[in-house]
DNA sequence: TTTGAAAACGAACAGCT
DNA sequence: AGCTGTTCGTTTTCAAA
C-alpha cells in the first residue's frame, strides 16, 4: 500500500494543512491547477484517507488552558490489571490530550492542558485517586516555541 | 478579557473540533438552534480568536511518519549564543512538529516524526551538526493511546 | 437588540464532451 | 482534463418579536 502523491499533491496537502478552509477556487491558485482538476486531487485525497478529517484549533489561553505539562511516568508493575486501571484512569480525564506509551525506560506520556498549577494538581490528584503511580515526574512548559499538526509533506 | 461562552457555544466548540466540515444546518441541529443563531454563534467565536484556525489533518503512516519520538534535552550552556543556535537549528527541522522550553531540570522537549528508526537517526545527526547537545535522550512511541487536537470544553 | 425567514451569492459536486 | 448545470451552503438583508 504505497501511496504515489506527486508534488501537487503534496503542494495540495501543504495548504490544506495551514488553513482547510480554503475553497477549491483559491487553492487552485495557490497549486497552479484548475480549479476541477484541484477538487478532484483534494477528493482522492480525502477518500484514499491521506487527509483523515479535518478540525477547528482553539486557543487554549482564550478557554483557560494556558499550561500545557508533560509527566513522564515509570511503573514498577507491568501486570495486566494494573495497565487497565492505568488506561481506564488516563482515558477518563479529558485534560490529558496525549497519551503515549513508550519504548525504553519510560514507560508512559502524558500531555495535559490545563490552567495553572493550581488545575495541574486538581488533575494530579484525580488521576492518582484512580491509579496508583509509583513514579512520576511532571515539566511544564514555559515556552511553545513550535506546536503544529501539520507534516512535513513537501520535503525538499 | 474574559470571555464568556455559554453551554451552547462550547458545545459547537466540541463539534468543530471534532469536524470542522460540518455545514450551520448540521451544526445547529446538533446544538439545538436555528440555522442563523448558530451561524452567527460560529462567525463570533471565529472573530474572537476562540477558534484559531481550521486545519487538514493528515495520516502520518500514509505518508511515511509512523514513527513518533520524544526528545528530551538537558543542556550544560545556558549563553545566549547556544540557545539561538539551538532554536534555530530546531526550528529548521520540519520533522520537529513539537518544541518546547521546559521548567526544571529538563531544558527542553521535541516532539518529532519520522518514517522509522533510521529515519530517525539521521534527524539526530543533522540536529547535531548543527548545535552540540550534551544530554539528550530519545524515547520512542510505541503506541499513541490517544493524540487529540480537541480541548476539554464541556467539562461537566 | 436579538431572532428567524428568505433572497442572493458563491462554492461544491456530477455529467458530459 | 475542462466545461457546464444543478445542488447545497454561506452570507446578507429584512421583518418581526
Amino acid at each position: 500500500m504505497t501511496l504515489e502523491l506527486d508534488a501537487i499533491d503534496r503542494r495540495i496537502l501543504a495548504e490544506l494543512q495551514i488553513d482547510a478552509t480554503l475553497s477549491a477556487e483559491q487553492l487552485s491558485q495557490r497549486v497552479g491547477l484548475s480549479r476541477n482538476a484541484c477538487w478532484r486531487r483534494v477528493r482522492m485525497l480525502e477518500e484514499s484517507g491521506v487527509i483523515a478529517g479535518r478540525v477547528a484549533l482553539l486557543d487554549p489561553e482564550k478557554l483557560g488552558y494556558g499550561l500545557s505539562v508533560f509527566m513522564l511516568i515509570r511503573t514498577s508493575s507491568h501486570e495486566p490489571h494494573w495497565l487497565e486501571t492505568f488506561r481506564g484512569a488516563v482515558t477518563s480525564l479529558p485534560e490529558i490530550t496525549g497519551i503515549y506509551r513508550m519504548s525504553g525506560d519510560l514507560d508512559y506520556v502524558l500531555r495535559a492542558r490545563v490552567a495553572d498549577m493550581k488545575a495541574y494538581d486538581r488533575l494530579y490528584q484525580r488521576l492518582i485517586a484512580k491509579v496508583p503511580l509509583s513514579d512520576c515526574s511532571a515539566s511544564f512548559v514555559m515556552e511553545e516555541i513550535r506546536e503544529t499538526t501539520a507534516l512535513p509533506v513537501q520535503q525538499r
